[in-house]
DNA sequence: TGCTTTTGTGTGTGCGAACACATTATATTT
DNA sequence: AAATATAATGTGTTCGCACACACAAAAGCA
């Protein structure tokens, strides 16, 4: 019968126990003590022991065992989040909700996290913020840096000081992060262009509905919309579908209201419309409250609000951008440099999930990822 | 500013360190040993003593510490895993790869996995390779039992030597196994209906295509089923479109290809096929030969081929069943039960991924769950 | 030469939990 | 009451690693 054998041992050496540093230490001729500092590039080696020692670690393939290393050096990682103030923007709940639960993972490996939250409308809240959170010199930073001309200095700051820093939500990647964490915004247009589009076969208009952003500084909406834009162009429907631009301020219902009401009455043909953020659902509670219900909508983020719409049919589907998955990985990212010293992904995307009424409840209260 | 702080001490008992087995003893008055038994329930404690112990332990919110738990305790736990061999049908790379991984992951707490392989088109070879499994008396089972009957005296036997084993793929959710790990194949049901019926506004016809299966043996190509269906019962759209049933079998090419020409000919307002497994492929392939391409296909599965239908439009969605996070999560669940002393829930059911040519790239080579 | 640095190397302890083993208290038998 | 069994509890070692420290040898310097 066919057997695979996952177990400690490799194939090639049968019955090796995993190897330890007391084992190279034996076949190196020296004490555990030089291994160490070999591991450790402590110095005080002699240049021929070290290299001797470096090549049965290789030969060896000596891997240390995490938890005796966590166990024995009581060290401390201090990591920073900087995240808006979910009490702005309930969006944030999930950002702080996965940095929670990466922590409840890696508190046993002695990592720490700080939560400095900053109100997303008032740029100089994340200065004073992000100027408190540097005072406590962290190991590694995790932000998102939806204040970009603001956060350039903290980038160059973090670069000088060797601080590993991970961005998450709002598409930047000058300035070497560490890594990227969050959905490609192209891309995510795209999908969102096809849903749109494989429901509503025939020709008509489609409005592009942006939120409450100022959209010079809002890098990742303009690629949202480039690629919804695109979908159609790749597909040669650019003759068949109108594409209208909308953008608007919830803040002011009465505007607001008016503004969307002047796109509907303008395009007799209006049929679907792509919201490139959460605000899906200001879009769907008008539509209701007017009792037009022959939309498709499209938008993002499970937001309760929005969850209520795609229940009752409003909206029809919801890409999920995973905002829990976003902390989660980026404090993981972090204790994968710093910790493990694993090679970390610079573009860590994650997957574009498409959620309707139907698959909903998978989203929802996921605790994995 | 505002600011949370996730560390190693609680808010209330601010400079805490992590609570250890010695400070329990030291409040109970008793030895680490006494608290070592009391929390293993190895017996010899006294009554009151027993009773003391745990309540501080309570009070304390100890939580043991993983890393020491795993480094001092030299146990082996060995799962074995009983699948289909990859060789017979690709889709059980999936399962296995997430196995693998899944190994990896807890190696370090000591877990072997022996993956046993069988013929799916074989009960005989089940039985052979499940006997050969039960004589190296594992610790914990992980198996998809898609021959059912077969499959029943070993349920029996582990139930009998209290052996936990974790079901997956194929719903099955009786005899107590510790958990079936797979998707709510009634709602995978309405959810492709629901893909369907969205791209398809106009009254038409649609095939729901069963595929090389004993249907009578397997009740998850039933459940899909009456998912399906449901859907258009419950959105009142059963008068608008005709639901065909048809079971093929794509061994027989020739066989195949007639019934399928006979179905399209039969019902000349066919616009949809629903492909309950994942040979969507071979209905994309006789409709790509015969250059029909107004059909919308919705299957499962990220095999080979059906992307490649993905990629040129045969194909309109495919829904992930995520074979390798449902290998990956079976072992999880094994080890969090055994070896984590979690409680795990008994119905594990993996989330409805939609697939698109846009999103696809996500969900095809994630070595993350 | 004697003395201080520097450099190379080995030893020892602690981390938190598991488990084998040693010890003490209590009950039972003779 | 002494002997013995048994229940209850305490002690010590182990796991693999990090890191502090001890110490030796070599090098620098007067």
């Amino acid at each position: 019968m066919f057997l695979y054998y996952f177990c400690a041992q490799t194939q090639s050496n049968m019955k090796d126990k995993t190897v330890r540093i007391k084992d190279i230490a034996l076949k190196a001729n020296v004490s555990t003590g030089t291994v160490d500092r070999v591991l450790h590039k402590r110095g005080r080696v002699a240049k021929d022991v070290e290299e001797r020692v470096l090549r049965i670690i290789n030969e060896l393939n000596y891997e240390p065992n995490l938890m005796a290393r966590a166990l024995g050096s009581q060290k401390v990682y201090r990591f920073a989040a900087l995240i808006p103030d979910a009490q702005f923007d309930v969006y944030w709940y999930g950002p702080k909700a996965g940095i929670e639960h990466a922590f409840k993972e890696l508190k046993q490996f002695g990592v720490e996290v700080k939560v400095y939250l900053f109100n997303p409308y008032e740029a100089d809240s994340f200065i004073t913020a992000a100027k408190q959170l540097n005072a406590t010199q962290p190991d590694g930073v995790l932000l998102s840096p939806i204040f970009y001309r603001e956060a350039l200095p903290f980038f160059e700051h973090w670069k000088a000081q060797n601080i590993p820093f991970v961005l998450f939500n709002t598409e930047i990647t000058d300035h070497q992060p560490l890594s990227y964490i969050g959905q490609d915004s192209y891309l995510s247009g795209m999908l969102a262009a096809k849903m749109l589009q494989y429901g509503l076969p025939e020709p008509c208009s489609i409005l592009i509905a942006h939120f409450d952003e100022d959209i010079s500084n809002a890098a990742h909406l303009v690629k949202k919309e480039s690629g919804f834009r695109k979908y159609f162009i790749q597909n040669q429907l650019h003759d068949s579908y109108k594409l209208i631009k909308g953008e608007f301020n919830s803040a002011k219902f009465s505007v607001f209201h008016q503004q969307l009401s002047d796109v509907i009455e303008n395009n007799p043909d209006l049929k679907g419309i792509y919201v490139t953020t959460s605000k899906a659902f200001e879009i769907a509670a008008y539509l209701k409250e007017r009792h037009i219900h022959d939309f498709k909508i499209v938008g993002y983020d499970l937001l309760p609000k929005n969850v209520h719409f795609l229940n009752n049919g409003m909206i029809s589907f919801l890409i999920n951008q995973n905002p829990k998955g976003q902390g989660y990985w980026g404090i993981h990212q972090l204790a994968n440099h710093l910790i493990f010293k694993k090679e970390v992904a610079v573009f860590k995307y994650l997957p574009l999930d498409i959620v309707t009424k139907e698959n909903l409840n998978y989203f929802l209260d996921k605790p994995e990822y």
